[in-house]
DNA sequence: TAAAAATACTCCATAGGTATTTTAT
DNA sequence: ATAAAATACCTATGGAGTATTTTTA
C-alpha cells in the first residue's frame, strides 16, 4: 500500500473524475491515470468502473474509500503531531506575566519546562499586567499569564473580537 | 509520510537495532538507515538516540511509534479486505448441498450469487449427505449444506479434530 | 466536436544493493 | 576485535511530465 497512490484514489473517488483529482492535487492527468492503474494491479481488481466517460466506484472501490477515508485522517494526524512534537525540540516560546506572579510562581515552572525540553528556547516577559495585556494585544506573546482581575475580562473580550 | 518508511520505522522501534529490522524486511541494512533518515529530515526531528551502538525511541519516536502502530494496522485490515474482494470478483467455490436442499432450496440461492457476483464461477455438487461429507473430509468443498440429523455431529467432530 | 481518459515516450529522482569506514564495546 | 550503524558509490526501477490518441456524449 502507497499512502501517495492512497491519496489519489481518495481524492479521485470525491471528484468521480481523473482530471478534476488531477488539478486538486496539482499533478499532470495520466500521473493520476497511472497510479489508480497501478493500485489496480496491486489489489488485483477494478476500482472505478470506466462507462463512457464517467466513471463511478465499484463495490471493491467503495470498501477501499471508506477504509481509506480513516487511514488518511489517521495519517493527517500523526502528521500533525509530529509538527507539534518538532516545536517541541527545536521552537521558541515566549511567556508573559504580571510582576507577581512572574516573580513568584513562574520560575520554577520555567526552569522545568526548560530541563524537559532543552531545545526550546523560552523566554519569560515579567512586566505590570496592563503592558503585559497591550503585548498580548499585538501578538508578542505565545502565552501570557495574569491574575483574574474582572477588568481584564473586558480587554479580553475586545482582544478575541 | 510514505507508509514503506513507516513500516521500517516500525520494526526498528520494535527490534531496537537498524540490522535485525533490515533482517526482518528482507532489506538491506543502509536501507533502513537511509529509510529512517528521511524519515527524521522530513519530520525535521530525531526519532532514535544512537547512544553507544544501541538505539532507542526518542520522545517524538515513541509517540510516532504508536501511532504507527494503529496505522499498520488499519493498513493491514485494509488489505486483507480488498483481498477478500478480489475472491468475489474473481474467485471459484465449489458448494456441496444434500438431495433434498440442493434441489429444492439452493438453485435460487445459486443463481442470486451469480448474478451479485458473476465474476465467480460457482459449482454446486448435489448429492447424498453422507457423499457430501466424504467430501468435506477430504476437504474438496469450500461450503457444504446438509439437513439437521443427529448422527452427523459425530461426523463432524471427527472432522474438526 | 469537445471533454475525459488512455497510451506513448522520455527523463530524472529516489530507493536499493555492495563495499567500506567509523565508532564503541 | 567485533558488531552495529554510517557513508560512498553505482545502478535501476518507477513515477512524473508533455504530447498524442482514443472514445463517447
Amino acid at each position: 500500500m502507497d499512502f501517495y497512490q492512497l491519496k489519489t484514489f481518495y481524492h479521485v473517488a470525491k471528484q468521480k473524475s481523473f482530471t478534476r483529482a488531477a488539478n486538486e492535487l496539482s499533478i499532470s492527468q495520466p500521473a493520476v491515470s497511472r497510479q489508480i492503474e497501478s493500485m489496480e494491479q496491486k489489489f488485483g481488481l477494478t476500482l472505478f468502473h470506466r462507462v463512457g466517460r464517467e466513471i463511478k466506484l465499484t463495490d471493491s472501490g467503495l470498501v477501499l474509500f471508506e477504509m481509506a477515508e480513516k487511514i488518511l485522517s489517521l495519517v493527517g494526524k500523526t502528521e500533525s503531531v509530529m509538527e507539534g512534537m518538532k516545536n517541541l525540540e527545536s521552537g521558541s516560546i515566549v511567556v508573559g506575566a504580571s510582576t507577581t506572579i512572574g516573580n513568584y510562581l513562574m520560575a520554577p515552572i520555567v526552569i522545568n519546562f526548560m530541563k524537559k525540553y532543552p531545545g526550546v528556547s523560552i523566554k519569560l516577559e515579567i512586566q505590570p499586567t496592563d503592558e503585559i495585556l497591550i503585548k498580548v494585544k499585538n501578538n508578542l506573546l505565545d502565552i501570557a499569564i495574569i491574575p483574574e482581575v474582572p477588568v481584564i475580562t473586558s480587554v479580553i473580550n475586545e482582544i478575541l473580537l
